[in-house]
DNA sequence: CTCCTTCTGCGAACACTGTTCACCATATGC
DNA sequence: GCATATGGTGAACAGTGTTCGCAGAAGGAG
Protein backbone atom coordinates (compact mmCIF):
# COMPACT_ATOMS: atom_id res chain seq x y z
CA UNK A 1 0.00 0.00 0.00
CA UNK A 2 2.85 2.61 0.67
CA UNK A 3 4.70 1.06 -1.95
CA UNK A 4 1.92 1.74 -4.12
CA UNK A 5 1.36 5.19 -2.90
CA UNK A 6 5.17 6.36 -3.55
CA UNK A 7 5.59 4.32 -6.83
CA UNK A 8 2.12 6.38 -8.16
CA UNK A 9 4.10 9.21 -6.75
CA UNK A 10 7.10 8.83 -8.90
CA UNK A 11 5.19 8.07 -12.23
CA UNK A 12 2.85 10.96 -11.60
CA UNK A 13 6.54 13.02 -11.61
CA UNK A 14 8.36 11.54 -14.65
CA UNK A 15 6.66 13.79 -17.38
CA UNK A 16 8.19 16.59 -15.48
CA UNK A 17 11.61 15.27 -14.77
CA UNK A 18 11.84 14.59 -18.56
CA UNK A 19 10.87 17.76 -19.57
CA UNK A 20 13.59 19.19 -17.08
CA UNK A 21 16.17 16.63 -18.44
CA UNK A 22 15.45 19.37 -21.60
CA UNK A 23 14.57 22.52 -20.65
CA UNK A 24 13.60 24.48 -17.60
CA UNK A 25 9.97 24.96 -17.00
CA UNK A 26 8.10 28.20 -15.62
CA UNK A 27 8.02 26.28 -11.84
CA UNK A 28 11.30 25.69 -11.61
CA UNK A 29 12.67 28.81 -12.49
CA UNK A 30 11.11 30.33 -10.15
CA UNK A 31 12.44 27.86 -7.76
CA UNK A 32 15.60 28.19 -8.71
CA UNK A 33 15.71 32.09 -8.25
CA UNK A 34 14.06 31.30 -5.09
CA UNK A 35 17.05 29.02 -4.75
CA UNK A 36 19.64 31.82 -5.37
CA UNK A 37 17.66 34.62 -3.47
CA UNK A 38 18.07 32.17 -0.10
CA UNK A 39 21.66 31.74 -0.72
CA UNK A 40 22.20 35.01 -1.45
CA UNK A 41 20.95 36.07 2.02
CA UNK A 42 22.69 33.22 3.60
CA UNK A 43 25.71 34.10 2.15
CA UNK A 44 25.58 37.48 3.25
CA UNK A 45 24.48 36.67 6.68
CA UNK A 46 27.78 34.71 6.86
CA UNK A 47 30.03 37.22 5.52
CA UNK A 48 28.74 39.26 7.92
CA UNK A 49 28.55 36.84 11.50
CA UNK A 50 30.19 33.88 10.54
CA UNK A 51 29.41 30.40 10.04
CA UNK A 52 28.23 29.67 13.19
CA UNK A 53 26.10 32.96 13.57
CA UNK A 54 23.70 32.14 10.17
CA UNK A 55 20.01 32.10 11.34
CA UNK A 56 17.50 30.27 9.36
CA UNK A 57 14.83 32.69 11.31
CA UNK A 58 17.25 35.64 9.89
CA UNK A 59 17.59 34.76 6.45
CA UNK A 60 13.65 33.81 6.34
CA UNK A 61 13.49 37.47 7.58
CA UNK A 62 15.46 39.42 5.18
CA UNK A 63 13.89 37.68 1.80
CA UNK A 64 10.42 38.46 3.41
CA UNK A 65 9.49 34.71 3.63
CA UNK A 66 8.28 32.69 6.81
CA UNK A 67 10.74 30.46 8.55
CA UNK A 68 8.91 27.39 8.18
CA UNK A 69 8.57 28.24 3.89
CA UNK A 70 12.55 27.76 3.90
CA UNK A 71 12.02 24.09 4.59
CA UNK A 72 10.59 23.65 1.06
CA UNK A 73 14.26 24.28 -0.32
CA UNK A 74 16.76 23.20 2.15
CA UNK A 75 16.22 20.52 4.85
CA UNK A 76 16.71 22.45 7.77
CA UNK A 77 20.08 24.55 8.93
CA UNK A 78 22.01 21.79 7.79
CA UNK A 79 21.41 21.50 4.25
CA UNK A 80 21.65 24.87 3.95
CA UNK A 81 25.17 24.65 5.17
CA UNK A 82 26.11 21.62 3.08
CA UNK A 83 24.97 23.61 -0.43
CA UNK A 84 27.14 26.61 0.90
CA UNK A 85 30.36 24.70 2.02
CA UNK A 86 29.95 23.01 -1.76
CA UNK A 87 29.96 26.61 -3.10
CA UNK A 88 32.65 27.71 -1.16
CA UNK A 89 34.88 24.81 -2.63
CA UNK A 90 33.89 25.52 -5.99
CA UNK A 91 34.50 28.69 -5.56
CA UNK A 92 37.97 28.20 -4.14
CA UNK A 93 38.43 25.74 -6.88
CA UNK A 94 37.46 28.06 -9.16
CA UNK A 95 39.76 31.42 -7.67
CA UNK A 96 42.57 28.72 -7.67
CA UNK A 97 42.15 27.55 -11.58
CA UNK A 98 42.32 31.70 -12.74
CA UNK A 99 45.11 32.29 -10.92
CA UNK A 100 46.90 29.99 -12.42
CA UNK A 101 46.09 30.77 -15.48
CA UNK A 102 47.10 34.21 -15.07
CA UNK A 103 50.31 32.62 -14.17
CA UNK A 104 51.39 32.14 -17.82
CA UNK A 105 53.51 29.79 -19.69
CA UNK A 106 56.05 28.75 -17.09
CA UNK A 107 55.12 25.67 -14.54
CA UNK A 108 56.32 27.89 -11.84
CA UNK A 109 54.95 30.99 -12.24
CA UNK A 110 51.20 28.94 -12.86
CA UNK A 111 52.23 27.24 -9.46
CA UNK A 112 52.86 30.20 -7.73
CA UNK A 113 49.96 32.19 -9.75
CA UNK A 114 47.25 29.30 -7.96
CA UNK A 115 48.91 29.73 -4.76
CA UNK A 116 48.49 33.21 -4.38
CA UNK A 117 44.90 33.25 -5.76
CA UNK A 118 44.16 30.52 -2.82
CA UNK A 119 45.10 32.75 -0.55
CA UNK A 120 43.59 35.90 -2.25
CA UNK A 121 40.60 34.08 -1.94
CA UNK A 122 40.62 33.00 1.39
CA UNK A 123 41.25 36.14 2.70
CA UNK A 124 38.48 37.92 0.92
CA UNK A 125 35.95 35.26 2.22
CA UNK A 126 37.26 34.60 5.36
CA UNK A 127 34.31 33.01 6.69
CA UNK A 128 33.66 31.03 3.63
CA UNK A 129 36.86 30.03 4.47
CA UNK A 130 36.91 28.91 7.84
CA UNK A 131 33.08 27.40 6.32
CA UNK A 132 35.22 24.63 4.54
CA UNK A 133 38.60 24.83 6.89
CA UNK A 134 37.50 25.55 10.01
CA UNK A 135 35.30 23.94 13.17
CA UNK A 136 33.05 21.46 11.73
CA UNK A 137 29.50 22.19 12.08
CA UNK A 138 27.94 20.19 15.17
CA UNK A 139 25.30 18.35 14.08
CA UNK A 140 26.69 18.30 10.76
CA UNK A 141 29.01 15.74 8.55
CA UNK A 142 29.84 15.76 5.20
CA UNK A 143 27.73 12.96 3.07
CA UNK A 144 30.30 9.99 2.16
CA UNK A 145 30.62 10.83 -1.18
CA UNK A 146 28.75 13.88 -1.50
CA UNK A 147 29.03 17.09 -3.73
CA UNK A 148 31.40 18.49 -0.85
CA UNK A 149 34.12 15.75 -1.04
CA UNK A 150 33.62 15.96 -4.96
CA UNK A 151 34.38 19.36 -4.84
CA UNK A 152 37.41 19.21 -2.61
CA UNK A 153 39.57 16.72 -4.88
CA UNK A 154 38.40 19.34 -7.65
CA UNK A 155 40.58 21.63 -6.00
CA UNK A 156 43.32 19.53 -5.15
CA UNK A 157 43.57 18.36 -9.10
CA UNK A 158 44.69 21.36 -10.38
CA UNK A 159 47.75 21.62 -8.21
CA UNK A 160 48.42 17.77 -8.69
CA UNK A 161 48.41 18.81 -12.79
CA UNK A 162 50.83 20.99 -12.42
CA UNK A 163 53.21 18.73 -10.73
CA UNK A 164 52.02 16.30 -13.20
CA UNK A 165 53.28 18.28 -16.13
CA UNK A 166 56.54 19.61 -14.37
CA UNK A 167 57.60 15.65 -13.76
CA UNK A 168 56.69 15.01 -17.80
CA UNK A 169 59.04 18.15 -18.79
CA UNK A 170 61.69 16.67 -16.05
CA UNK A 171 61.79 20.33 -14.53
CA UNK A 172 60.60 18.73 -11.61
CA UNK A 173 62.85 16.98 -8.73
CA UNK A 174 61.78 17.15 -5.25
CA UNK A 175 64.17 15.80 -2.37
CA UNK A 176 64.87 12.13 -3.15
CA UNK A 177 65.62 11.58 0.62
CA UNK A 178 61.57 10.63 0.99
CA UNK A 179 60.48 7.23 1.72
CA UNK A 180 58.97 4.80 -0.66
CA UNK A 181 55.41 5.75 -1.00
CA UNK A 182 52.67 4.40 0.56
CA UNK A 183 49.85 2.13 -0.89
CA UNK A 184 47.68 4.71 0.50
CA UNK A 185 49.74 7.18 -2.09
CA UNK A 186 50.14 5.26 -5.31
CA UNK A 187 45.91 4.80 -4.58
CA UNK A 188 45.56 8.74 -4.73
CA UNK A 189 48.26 8.63 -7.50
CA UNK A 190 46.29 5.90 -9.01
CA UNK A 191 43.33 7.81 -9.16
CA UNK A 192 44.46 11.08 -10.42
CA UNK A 193 46.01 9.72 -13.15
CA UNK A 194 47.21 6.53 -14.94
CA UNK A 195 50.72 7.23 -14.53
CA UNK A 196 51.13 10.11 -11.75
CA UNK A 197 54.42 9.23 -10.15
CA UNK A 198 53.70 8.16 -6.40
CA UNK A 199 56.52 9.13 -5.47
CA UNK A 200 54.70 13.02 -6.02
CA UNK A 201 52.22 12.67 -4.01
CA UNK A 202 53.51 13.64 0.03
CA UNK A 203 55.24 16.42 -1.65
CA UNK A 204 52.62 17.92 -3.12
CA UNK A 205 50.41 17.39 0.02
CA UNK A 206 53.16 18.82 2.33
CA UNK A 207 53.33 21.96 0.49
CA UNK A 208 49.82 22.32 -0.07
CA UNK A 209 50.21 21.79 4.07
CA UNK A 210 52.88 24.64 3.95
CA UNK A 211 50.72 27.49 1.98
CA UNK A 212 47.83 26.30 3.73
CA UNK A 213 49.04 27.14 7.35
CA UNK A 214 50.10 30.31 5.83
CA UNK A 215 46.98 31.60 4.64
CA UNK A 216 44.94 29.87 7.86
CA UNK A 217 47.22 31.37 10.54
CA UNK A 218 46.76 34.73 8.33
CA UNK A 219 42.95 34.24 8.22
CA UNK A 220 43.14 34.22 11.81
CA UNK A 221 44.53 37.19 12.22
CA UNK A 222 48.08 35.57 13.76
CA UNK A 223 50.34 37.39 11.88
CA UNK A 224 48.71 40.92 12.58
CA UNK A 225 50.33 42.82 13.95
CA UNK A 226 53.55 41.52 12.89
CA UNK A 227 52.96 41.81 9.53
CA UNK A 228 50.40 45.30 9.48
CA UNK A 229 51.87 47.01 6.81
CA UNK A 230 52.51 44.17 3.90
CA UNK A 231 51.50 41.22 4.58
CA UNK A 232 51.72 39.38 1.30
CA UNK A 233 55.07 40.24 0.85
CA UNK A 234 55.70 37.63 3.78
CA UNK A 235 53.41 35.02 2.29
CA UNK A 236 55.17 35.70 -1.06
CA UNK A 237 58.67 35.49 -0.06
CA UNK A 238 57.80 32.29 1.66
CA UNK A 239 56.12 30.81 -1.40
CA UNK A 240 59.31 31.59 -3.27
CA UNK A 241 61.29 30.21 -0.26
CA UNK A 242 58.82 26.89 -0.84
CA UNK A 243 58.77 26.53 -4.63
CA UNK A 244 62.62 26.78 -4.31
CA UNK A 245 62.99 23.69 -1.89
CA UNK A 246 60.60 22.07 -3.79
CA UNK A 247 62.98 22.25 -7.06
CA UNK A 248 60.13 22.84 -9.25
CA UNK A 249 61.65 25.02 -11.78
CA UNK A 250 59.18 24.33 -15.30
CA UNK B 1 26.16 58.01 45.59
CA UNK B 2 27.02 54.70 43.14
CA UNK B 3 30.50 56.13 43.93
CA UNK B 4 30.04 56.01 47.68
CA UNK B 5 28.31 52.50 47.56
CA UNK B 6 30.52 50.84 45.20
CA UNK B 7 33.11 52.09 47.14
CA UNK B 8 32.23 50.95 50.32
CA UNK B 9 32.13 47.39 48.20
CA UNK B 10 35.66 47.42 47.70
CA UNK B 11 36.45 48.39 51.69
CA UNK B 12 34.11 45.52 52.75
CA UNK B 13 36.25 43.47 50.44
CA UNK B 14 39.12 44.32 51.16
CA UNK B 15 40.13 41.77 54.29
CA UNK B 16 39.23 39.04 52.59
CA UNK B 17 41.62 40.01 49.63
CA UNK B 18 44.40 40.65 51.68
CA UNK B 19 43.71 37.22 53.52
CA UNK B 20 43.40 35.55 50.09
CA UNK B 21 47.03 36.71 49.55
CA UNK B 22 48.70 34.71 52.15
CA UNK B 23 46.54 31.70 52.26
CA UNK B 24 42.81 30.29 50.94
CA UNK B 25 40.30 30.79 53.15
CA UNK B 26 37.16 28.10 53.14
CA UNK B 27 34.90 29.95 50.94
CA UNK B 28 37.88 30.54 48.53
CA UNK B 29 38.19 26.92 48.44
CA UNK B 30 34.58 25.84 47.70
CA UNK B 31 34.77 28.12 44.75
CA UNK B 32 37.69 26.89 43.38
CA UNK B 33 36.41 23.86 43.60
CA UNK B 34 33.23 24.71 41.65
CA UNK B 35 35.16 26.66 39.24
CA UNK B 36 37.32 23.29 38.52
CA UNK B 37 34.04 21.22 38.35
CA UNK B 38 32.54 23.69 35.72
CA UNK B 39 34.93 23.66 33.21
CA UNK B 40 35.97 19.57 33.70
CA UNK B 41 32.38 19.46 32.69
CA UNK B 42 32.51 22.00 29.86
CA UNK B 43 35.75 20.84 28.69
CA UNK B 44 33.69 17.31 28.26
CA UNK B 45 31.10 18.42 26.52
CA UNK B 46 32.76 20.32 24.33
CA UNK B 47 35.45 17.64 23.48
CA UNK B 48 32.39 15.31 22.82
CA UNK B 49 30.46 17.61 20.38
CA UNK B 50 32.87 20.71 19.29
CA UNK B 51 32.74 24.19 21.28
CA UNK B 52 30.09 25.70 18.76
CA UNK B 53 27.54 23.00 20.94
CA UNK B 54 28.83 23.73 24.81
CA UNK B 55 25.51 24.51 26.36
CA UNK B 56 25.69 26.41 29.41
CA UNK B 57 22.54 24.74 30.65
CA UNK B 58 23.76 21.66 29.30
CA UNK B 59 27.35 22.28 31.65
CA UNK B 60 24.61 23.29 34.50
CA UNK B 61 22.41 19.88 33.95
CA UNK B 62 25.06 17.77 34.85
CA UNK B 63 27.04 19.60 37.66
CA UNK B 64 23.19 19.49 39.10
CA UNK B 65 22.36 23.47 38.93
CA UNK B 66 20.78 25.80 37.88
CA UNK B 67 21.88 27.29 34.60
CA UNK B 68 21.73 31.11 36.20
CA UNK B 69 24.01 29.93 39.02
CA UNK B 70 26.61 29.74 36.43
CA UNK B 71 26.79 33.45 36.23
CA UNK B 72 28.25 34.01 39.97
CA UNK B 73 31.31 32.23 38.62
CA UNK B 74 31.93 33.44 35.09
CA UNK B 75 30.48 35.86 32.82
CA UNK B 76 27.66 34.11 30.68
CA UNK B 77 28.71 31.66 28.18
CA UNK B 78 31.86 34.00 26.43
CA UNK B 79 33.23 33.99 29.93
CA UNK B 80 33.62 30.25 30.18
CA UNK B 81 34.65 29.97 26.65
CA UNK B 82 37.55 32.66 27.36
CA UNK B 83 38.58 30.53 30.81
CA UNK B 84 38.68 27.36 28.37
CA UNK B 85 40.80 29.25 24.99
CA UNK B 86 43.48 30.01 27.93
CA UNK B 87 43.66 26.90 29.70
CA UNK B 88 44.04 25.06 25.95
CA UNK B 89 46.34 27.70 24.75
CA UNK B 90 48.28 26.91 28.35
CA UNK B 91 47.96 23.22 27.86
CA UNK B 92 49.18 22.89 24.42
CA UNK B 93 52.23 25.19 25.31
CA UNK B 94 53.01 22.93 28.48
CA UNK B 95 53.06 19.87 25.72
CA UNK B 96 55.19 21.83 23.59
CA UNK B 97 58.07 22.66 26.42
CA UNK B 98 57.84 18.77 27.72
CA UNK B 99 58.23 17.80 24.20
CA UNK B 100 60.99 19.79 23.94
CA UNK B 101 62.29 18.41 27.21
CA UNK B 102 62.35 14.77 25.60
CA UNK B 103 64.16 15.81 22.96
CA UNK B 104 67.81 15.23 24.52
CA UNK B 105 70.51 17.96 24.15
CA UNK B 106 70.78 18.67 20.84
CA UNK B 107 68.91 21.12 19.45
CA UNK B 108 67.19 20.03 16.46
CA UNK B 109 66.00 17.17 18.54
CA UNK B 110 64.83 19.29 21.00
CA UNK B 111 63.04 21.46 18.06
CA UNK B 112 61.09 18.51 16.40
CA UNK B 113 60.35 16.87 19.87
CA UNK B 114 58.60 20.52 20.04
CA UNK B 115 56.68 20.27 16.82
CA UNK B 116 55.57 16.67 17.60
CA UNK B 117 53.94 17.19 21.17
CA UNK B 118 52.53 19.75 18.98
CA UNK B 119 50.70 17.28 16.85
CA UNK B 120 50.23 15.03 19.66
CA UNK B 121 48.03 17.00 22.03
CA UNK B 122 46.99 18.63 18.52
CA UNK B 123 44.83 15.51 17.61
CA UNK B 124 44.26 14.04 21.21
CA UNK B 125 42.36 17.24 21.87
CA UNK B 126 40.87 17.87 18.65
CA UNK B 127 38.01 20.25 19.73
CA UNK B 128 40.49 22.13 22.32
CA UNK B 129 42.79 22.55 19.29
CA UNK B 130 39.64 24.04 17.22
CA UNK B 131 38.88 26.03 20.31
CA UNK B 132 42.31 27.66 19.55
CA UNK B 133 42.80 27.67 15.96
CA UNK B 134 38.86 27.20 14.54
CA UNK B 135 36.46 28.90 13.38
CA UNK B 136 36.15 31.96 15.95
CA UNK B 137 32.83 32.46 18.27
CA UNK B 138 30.25 34.43 16.55
CA UNK B 139 29.63 37.17 19.54
CA UNK B 140 33.57 36.65 21.31
CA UNK B 141 36.85 39.13 21.15
CA UNK B 142 39.62 38.01 22.42
CA UNK B 143 40.47 41.33 24.98
CA UNK B 144 43.33 43.00 23.38
CA UNK B 145 46.36 42.03 26.02
CA UNK B 146 44.08 39.74 28.16
CA UNK B 147 45.10 36.14 28.81
CA UNK B 148 44.45 34.41 25.79
CA UNK B 149 47.16 36.56 24.15
CA UNK B 150 49.68 35.96 26.67
CA UNK B 151 49.21 32.61 26.58
CA UNK B 152 49.85 32.17 22.76
CA UNK B 153 52.75 34.15 23.14
CA UNK B 154 54.18 31.97 25.92
CA UNK B 155 53.63 28.90 23.52
CA UNK B 156 55.81 30.97 20.45
CA UNK B 157 58.37 31.83 22.96
CA UNK B 158 59.53 28.25 22.99
CA UNK B 159 59.81 27.37 19.97
CA UNK B 160 61.97 30.82 19.39
CA UNK B 161 64.35 30.44 21.93
CA UNK B 162 65.65 27.42 20.72
CA UNK B 163 66.24 29.10 17.34
CA UNK B 164 67.75 31.96 19.29
CA UNK B 165 70.11 29.07 21.10
CA UNK B 166 71.01 27.35 17.69
CA UNK B 167 72.03 30.91 16.62
CA UNK B 168 74.37 31.81 18.74
CA UNK B 169 76.01 28.00 18.86
CA UNK B 170 76.18 29.00 15.11
CA UNK B 171 73.82 25.47 14.14
CA UNK B 172 71.31 27.35 12.88
CA UNK B 173 72.19 28.72 8.70
CA UNK B 174 68.48 29.32 7.15
CA UNK B 175 68.94 30.39 3.36
CA UNK B 176 70.28 33.53 2.98
CA UNK B 177 68.01 34.82 0.06
CA UNK B 178 65.54 36.25 2.53
CA UNK B 179 64.74 40.13 2.71
CA UNK B 180 65.66 42.82 4.84
CA UNK B 181 63.66 42.01 8.25
CA UNK B 182 60.51 43.96 8.49
CA UNK B 183 59.76 46.89 10.89
CA UNK B 184 57.59 44.25 12.65
CA UNK B 185 60.24 41.57 12.60
CA UNK B 186 62.28 43.47 14.53
CA UNK B 187 60.06 44.62 16.95
CA UNK B 188 59.02 41.18 17.54
CA UNK B 189 62.70 40.13 17.89
CA UNK B 190 63.10 42.76 20.26
CA UNK B 191 60.49 41.92 22.18
CA UNK B 192 61.51 38.22 22.57
CA UNK B 193 64.83 38.98 23.39
CA UNK B 194 67.63 42.00 23.24
CA UNK B 195 69.73 40.49 21.06
CA UNK B 196 67.58 38.22 18.99
CA UNK B 197 68.13 38.33 15.63
CA UNK B 198 65.28 39.73 13.30
CA UNK B 199 66.33 37.55 10.25
CA UNK B 200 65.39 34.93 12.04
CA UNK B 201 61.72 35.86 12.94
CA UNK B 202 60.05 35.37 9.13
CA UNK B 203 62.00 31.77 8.73
CA UNK B 204 60.64 30.83 12.66
CA UNK B 205 57.26 32.33 11.53
CA UNK B 206 57.63 30.02 8.14
CA UNK B 207 58.31 26.95 10.17
CA UNK B 208 55.64 27.43 12.39
CA UNK B 209 52.75 27.69 9.46
CA UNK B 210 54.11 24.70 7.80
CA UNK B 211 53.95 22.36 10.52
CA UNK B 212 50.66 24.05 11.90
CA UNK B 213 49.23 23.65 8.15
CA UNK B 214 49.89 19.87 8.61
CA UNK B 215 48.22 19.46 11.71
CA UNK B 216 45.60 21.52 10.99
CA UNK B 217 44.61 19.43 7.90
CA UNK B 218 45.24 16.01 10.17
CA UNK B 219 42.81 17.20 12.59
CA UNK B 220 39.99 17.91 9.79
CA UNK B 221 40.32 14.39 8.72
CA UNK B 222 41.43 15.92 5.37
CA UNK B 223 44.48 12.93 5.33
CA UNK B 224 42.65 10.63 6.54
CA UNK B 225 41.81 8.23 3.24
CA UNK B 226 45.16 8.73 2.30
CA UNK B 227 47.46 7.73 5.33
CA UNK B 228 44.60 6.03 7.22
CA UNK B 229 47.32 3.04 8.52
CA UNK B 230 50.33 5.39 9.84
CA UNK B 231 49.68 8.83 9.68
CA UNK B 232 52.29 9.34 11.62
CA UNK B 233 55.17 8.65 9.32
CA UNK B 234 53.50 11.14 6.91
CA UNK B 235 54.17 14.15 9.28
CA UNK B 236 57.59 12.86 10.58
CA UNK B 237 59.20 12.59 7.67
CA UNK B 238 57.83 16.12 6.66
CA UNK B 239 59.03 17.28 9.78
CA UNK B 240 62.64 15.91 8.56
CA UNK B 241 62.49 17.57 5.60
CA UNK B 242 61.61 20.87 7.24
CA UNK B 243 64.22 21.18 9.90
CA UNK B 244 66.31 20.33 6.27
CA UNK B 245 65.75 22.99 4.93
CA UNK B 246 66.14 25.02 7.64
CA UNK B 247 69.66 23.97 7.94
CA UNK B 248 68.73 23.91 11.90
CA UNK B 249 71.74 21.33 12.68
CA UNK B 250 72.51 21.90 16.41
C1' DC C 1 -13.73 24.12 -18.31
C1' DT C 2 -13.44 20.80 -14.39
C1' DC C 3 -11.16 17.83 -11.47
C1' DC C 4 -7.15 16.37 -9.11
C1' DT C 5 -2.53 16.40 -7.85
C1' DT C 6 1.52 18.71 -6.71
C1' DC C 7 3.87 22.55 -5.18
C1' DT C 8 4.40 26.84 -2.06
C1' DG C 9 3.75 29.08 1.75
C1' DC C 10 1.96 30.30 6.37
C1' DG C 11 0.82 30.32 11.39
C1' DA C 12 1.00 28.01 15.51
C1' DA C 13 3.23 25.19 18.40
C1' DC C 14 7.24 22.62 20.78
C1' DA C 15 11.60 22.09 22.72
C1' DC C 16 15.48 24.17 23.11
C1' DT C 17 19.04 28.05 24.03
C1' DG C 18 21.44 32.31 26.77
C1' DT C 19 20.40 35.81 29.94
C1' DT C 20 18.24 38.72 33.56
C1' DC C 21 15.73 39.63 37.60
C1' DA C 22 13.76 39.38 42.18
C1' DC C 23 14.10 36.61 45.86
C1' DC C 24 15.83 33.42 49.64
C1' DA C 25 19.31 31.10 52.45
C1' DT C 26 23.72 30.78 54.14
C1' DA C 27 28.19 31.94 55.75
C1' DT C 28 31.28 35.39 57.03
C1' DG C 29 33.17 39.59 59.65
C1' DC C 30 32.41 42.96 63.28
C1' DG D 1 23.54 38.96 67.29
C1' DC D 2 23.58 41.79 63.21
C1' DA D 3 24.67 43.47 58.83
C1' DT D 4 26.50 42.25 54.58
C1' DA D 5 28.43 39.85 50.89
C1' DT D 6 27.99 35.50 48.65
C1' DG D 7 25.67 31.22 46.57
C1' DG D 8 21.92 29.51 44.56
C1' DT D 9 17.06 29.24 42.77
C1' DG D 10 12.80 29.70 39.89
C1' DA D 11 10.35 32.35 36.77
C1' DA D 12 10.38 34.95 32.92
C1' DC D 13 11.91 36.89 28.18
C1' DA D 14 13.71 36.84 23.72
C1' DG D 15 15.58 34.18 20.50
C1' DT D 16 16.62 29.75 17.94
C1' DG D 17 15.62 25.23 14.76
C1' DT D 18 12.03 22.25 13.55
C1' DT D 19 7.40 20.00 12.81
C1' DC D 20 2.67 19.83 11.68
C1' DG D 21 -1.75 20.88 9.71
C1' DC D 22 -3.94 23.71 6.67
C1' DA D 23 -4.75 26.76 2.96
C1' DG D 24 -4.21 28.61 -1.81
C1' DA D 25 -1.87 28.58 -6.42
C1' DA D 26 -0.18 26.31 -10.34
C1' DG D 27 -0.20 22.79 -13.48
C1' DG D 28 -1.68 18.64 -16.07
C1' DA D 29 -5.50 15.17 -17.54
C1' DG D 30 -10.04 14.25 -18.85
Amino acid sequence: MQTLFTLSKVFAKLPLLLHTAGMTTRRERLRAATVAEIKEAALAQIAEVGAPGLSLRGVARTIGMSPAGLYRYYEGRDGLLTALITDAYNALADAVAEGMATGGEELRARFIGGIRAYRRWSLANRNQFLLIFGTPIPGYSAPEDGPTVAANRRMGEHFFRIGLEAWRQGTFHPTAGSPAPTTGEVELAKLLDPDFPAELVSVMLGTWAHFHGLVTLEVLHQFDWIYADDPEAFFNSEVERLMDSLALNG
